[in-house]
RNA sequence: GGAUGGUUAGCUCAGUUGGGAGAGCACCGCCCUUACAAGGCGGGGGUCACUGGUUCGAGCCCAGUACCAUCCA
């Protein structure tokens, strides 16, 4: 083995054989395990996050393929509708051509185009980080078994009534000219104002204060143009003789109602709403309990209309209003016309006062604009009969969050769940299987063919299919049974589905993870006809932030590639990244500023396992990671121990006689001790692994390796490697390649690449060789064999420590081999220091150890406490006196602490009378041990003091 | 305004039925001892945010306060 541990000489080679031998598929033999990959974008790439998730869903995965499982990781990506139309649309805006003037076919075949370019980046990086899915089973939302799935879950919840068709109030995107969920929309507090307008009272009416107008207060003056009546809370004795009057509404002479509604808060302006139904969610409300006309003054770019529209509130056109609009403002942006109307107010003097307002704007998240509450004709799923089975389902836990808060999230959610918008006016995504003729009726079916025949539609009657495309989200909802072949009956949906656990950030929740159980559970049923799961545990990971504890965005410019921890990346390179395609000279001067000062050097290579075994120890439940380069240096360092630890290893075992071939094999203390201790490592390990505590089980891993295995027993080997006779050396031998190659095994999920290269040369040793170690059994506990082998080597650890003790105290050199004598010694410790004085000598570095009886005369040296026994090293020429002396003065303040503690305790009547008597207990004994030691301690200060 | 999570060593974080405060990194001292200097051995360091309560006993349970974060309105 090569000195230095270089993963980037071992992973890729492995990976490409372990994908060419086909280990990633399903064994079809035992218990079905399956995880279903969150897709992701299929023209992305994948950041911190990502790996995260991966590494967790990659470590169960293998976890339980070597456990037996018959295990499926299901590979896959999403077509991210908006997302990837935006990349090609500007990609083509670059070259000075737009969709419209492509047409749709070309256009979508530019985004195929798109695809086949950018698609691999993902996989790529996938197989970079180990990610053991099957590859041959990869799907795509777009492809055309799940284009047949979306076609299918549409028609068949249309024919059930959970599809219908709209014009309602949604949230449009005036820059992308779609439709977007609520989810997609972010609510963003910023400093507005309040306009306080003044609305003239028709008919000669007046307030109960003499007043000719009402005035109402806005954050919106530009919707007035729309405004249907103007509301008054029911109990408000300021304006309750104007129950029924009329308003002159200003700039457009339309006469609009005074109404009477619960939802005005008294307290908020001047107790006045201006209504405008068809340009906010709840003026939509009061319009519908009112009966008021939709008067929508908006073109889906956000221009003032030159004549409104008016619907009544099913949606049909109304003829009672007049629809003219001020010429004056036709064709002005609605921030344009913002100002100019209220230019035109304050000329009228309708203008009482401008106020500074804090108020929530919501943004699109993905074009960033201003999102506009817009009156059109979307298709909705109807949810409330979905959700409420999807409820059940985690209420009985048949679902179950981890950690469980989010169940909470859920619910919260599930209990004022919206109808949800599915149609987008995009090109790219599922076309929605909806046919028109030309008076407008709709035919739904899974074809135009499909259509006619089933509603016996002559040829001559024109039908056109719906423009537009499904929510991405839809097709995703469906991912865990889509994937695997419905609506077809295969023996994959059999086997795999319901799924084991989903692996996801908890920002999908809603979007995703609630949608896909709805879906499934109203498609799938088992045997009983039950609804099925689509998943029995949904792990949820918090988010992975910078060291500073931000967000990573590329516009912050602080997101990190995981390929670029695991090959490391120049500071140029790195800048070159973060900087090239940002629009703005100035972010991208800050950003590099700070970039600079992150990584002076760059980032140095470390390896997919270190990345691997960073993420899953930082991976405590439910909250957010900040990233930690120091950790990911501290576990590219463990790599390096583990790997040495091998060479070591087979240095002493490669071409010798390791018992393979029989032979007498003597187990030295050390050996029996590992052995136990492994034992109790494993079990520990899969416990954690069995409750996702991936941060755990990557400490259980790290101490057992470092701090017993390579720290003690490969120590505790060299001795019998040198001294030790055939038999001794057999068993240690045997010993050493039999534990690291369990621990080769038990590692391996969460280090993949270096366990299987080691595990290729130490498994020939201790005769387990396989071509590869991803399909070996996973170590299982064992009964205990050595249970007094485990206290007599806890207690020599302790004997060398304590030596150890005082040769780092009292700066003695660790080349210096310094005698030992032993007092107060019992049998036990008799025997486990005479049994196995090697180790002592090696370990501890000993010229020689005496036992003194009671009686001899202890002469002046420095002391160490096990227990009762004491460990002198005589002072002769070695040490220090005052040094000593301030050393043991040390340990007596320690030890009177401790006594006091345990004195206060126990001399408290309220403890003793009411504390249970096996607490008690302990305590006295506890108290017993501070006293003799302290004794003791004094003892060795007086004698010291006397010299 | 409502909900949830957080506040433990210089930094990043563990702490699982309430019973002697832990890890990694950083820091200090000694050491290139044939697996490993990406290392070895030894060491220092914490009023567990604050206030009160329950209890013989609270980092942990309860109430409240402050600050931070996220979600929802």
């Amino acid at each position: 083995m090569d000195k230095t541990y270089s993963p980037q000489n071992i992973e890729q080679p492995l990976y490409e054989r372990w994908e060419k031998a086909g280990y990633f598929r399903p064994s079809n033999q035992g218990d079905s395990y399956c995880i279903m990959i969150p897709p992701p974008n299929v023209t992305g790439s994948l950041h911190m996050g990502h790996a995260f998730q991966h590494t967790l869903m990659d470590t169960l995965i293998r976890y339980k393929r070597m456990d037996g499982f018959n295990t499926l990781w299901q590979v896959g990506t999403d077509h991210a509708g908006i997302a990837t139309q935006m990349v090609v649309e500007r990609k083509l805006a670059a070259q000075g051509v737009n969709r419209h003037s492509l047409g749709r076919e070309k256009f979508i075949e530019k985004i195929w185009d798109w695809k086949a370019e950018s698609g691999g980046t993902i996989t790529q990086q996938m197989r970079r980080l180990g990610d053991s899915v099957d590859w041959e089973r990869e799907r795509f939302t777009m492809d055309d078994g799940l284009s047949k799935a979306v076609q299918e879950v549409f028609v068949r919840l249309y024919e059930d009534n959970l599809i219908y068709r709209g014009k309602r109030l949604v949230n449009w995107d005036p820059k992308l000219k779609t439709a977007i969920s609520d989810l997609e929309v972010e609510n963003k507090e910023s400093q507005g104002s309040l306009w306080h307008l003044r609305y003239p009272l028709a008919d000669g009416a007046t307030t109960a204060d003499g007043k000719r107008y009402l005035i109402v207060a806005t954050t919106r003056p530009e919707t007035m143009l729309g405004d249907a009546a103007v509301a008054v809370h029911p109990d408000d004795a300021r304006y309750s003789s104007l129950h029924g009057a009329y308003i002159e509404l200003p700039l457009t002479g339309r006469r609009i109602p005074i109404i009477v509604d619960d939802y005005v808060d008294q307290e908020f302006g001047s107790g006045c709403v201006k209504i405008t139904p068809a340009h906010d969610f709840n003026d939509y409300d009061i319009g519908k309990r009112h009966d008021l006309p939709l008067i929508n003054i908006l073109s889906d770019d956000a221009h003032i209309l030159s004549a409104a529209e008016v619907f009544d509130v099913k949606g049909l056109p109304r003829t009672d209003v007049a629809t003219a609009l001020p010429e004056a403002f036709a064709g002005l942006e609605r921030f344009a016309a913002r100002k100019a109307i209220v230019a035109a107010l304050e000329a009228e003097d309708l203008l009482d006062k401008i106020e500074a307002h804090t108020n929530k704007v919501p943004y699109g998240d993905r074009s960033g604009v201003v999102i506009e509450p817009f009156l059109t004709d979307q298709w909705y799923v109807r949810v409330a009969p979905l959700a409420e089975t999807a409820t059940q389902a985690v209420e009985n836990g048949d679902i179950q969050f981890v950690p469980k808060q989010y169940e909470n999230m859920y619910f919260s959610w599930m209990r004022d769940i919206q109808d949800w918008c599915i149609s987008r006016q995009l090109w790219w995504g599922h076309r929605i299987p909806a046919w028109y003729d030309d008076s407008g009726k709709v035919y739904v079916g899974r074809s135009e063919q499909e259509v006619r025949e089933k509603h016996s539609l002559a040829a001559d009657v024109a039908l056109h299919q719906d423009n537009d495309v499904l929510d991405t989200w839809f097709s995703s909802a469906l991912w865990t049974f889509s994937t695997l072949g419905w609506p077809d009956d295969t023996e994959a949906l059999k086997t795999f589905h319901p799924t084991d656990v989903l692996v996801t950030g908890f920002d999908i929740i809603f979007f995703w993870v609630a949608r896909m159980i709805m879906m499934t559970m109203h498609f799938l049923k088992d045997e009983q006809g039950k609804p099925q799961v689509p998943f029995k545990t949904v792990y949820v990971t918090g988010l992975i932030r910078d060291e500073q504890g931000n967000k990573m965005s590329k516009s912050k410019g602080n997101v990190i590639d995981p390929l670029d921890m695991i090959d490391g990346i120049s500071l140029d390179t790195l800048l070159e990244k973060r900087t090239s395609n940002l629009m703005q000279d100035k972010l991208a001067q800050q950003i590099s500023k700070r970039t600079k000062a992150e990584f002076p050097e760059g980032i140095s290579a470390h390896g997919t396992d270190a990345l691997r075994f960073t993420l899953a120890a930082l991976a405590s439940t439910g909250r957010d990671i900040n990233w930690d380069m120091k950790r990911l240096e501290g576990y590219r360092n463990f790599c390096n121990k583990l790997w040495n630890a091998s060479r070591y290893v087979l240095m002493n075992t490669e071409d010798q006689d390791c018992g393979l071939a029989g032979g007498e094999l003597e187990l030295s203390l050390a050996d029996q001790w590992i052995i136990e201790r492994f034992n109790g490592t494993v079990k520990q390990f899969r416990s954690a692994l069995d409750q996702y505590r991936f941060d755990q089980a990557a400490a259980i891993a790290y101490e057992f390796t470092w701090n017993q295995f390579c720290d003690w027993y490969l120590e505790l080997t060299k001795p019998v490697m040198t001294q030790g006779n055939a038999a001794q050396q057999r068993g240690t031998r045997h010993t050493l390649v039999h534990i690291l190659e369990q621990l080769l095994r038990l590692l391996h999920p969460l280090l993949p690449f270096i366990t299987e290269e080691i595990w290729q040369r130490v498994s020939k040793l201790a005769g387990t060789h396989a071509d590869t170690i991803m399909n070996q059994p996973y170590p299982q506990v064992q009964s205990i064999r050595f249970a007094q082998a485990q206290d007599d080597m806890e207690w020599l650890k302790q004997v060398i420590v304590g030596i150890r003790n005082i040769r780092g105290e009292m700066d003695l050199s660790p080349n210096k081999p310094l005698p030992v004598l032993i007092a107060k010694a019992d049998e036990t410790a008799k025997r486990r220091l005479t049994d196995n004085g090697s180790f002592l000598a090696a370990l501890a570095k000993l010229e020689n150890v005496s036992f003194l009886s009671d009686a001899d005369e202890i002469p002046a040296s420095a002391t160490a406490l096990v227990g009762r026994m004491e460990i002198h090293i005589p002072m002769a020429g070695l040490i220090d006196k005052d040094a000593e002396l301030a050393r043991l003065g040390k340990a007596i303040e320690k030890a009177q602490k401790e006594l006091q503690r345990m004195a206060g305790k126990l001399n408290n009547e309220n403890f003793v009378s009411k504390a249970p008597a096996d607490v008690i207990e302990k305590e006295r004994e506890k108290l017993r041990d501070a006293e003799e030691t302290l004794a003791q301690l004094q003892e060795q200060h007086a004698r010291i003091l006397e010299l």
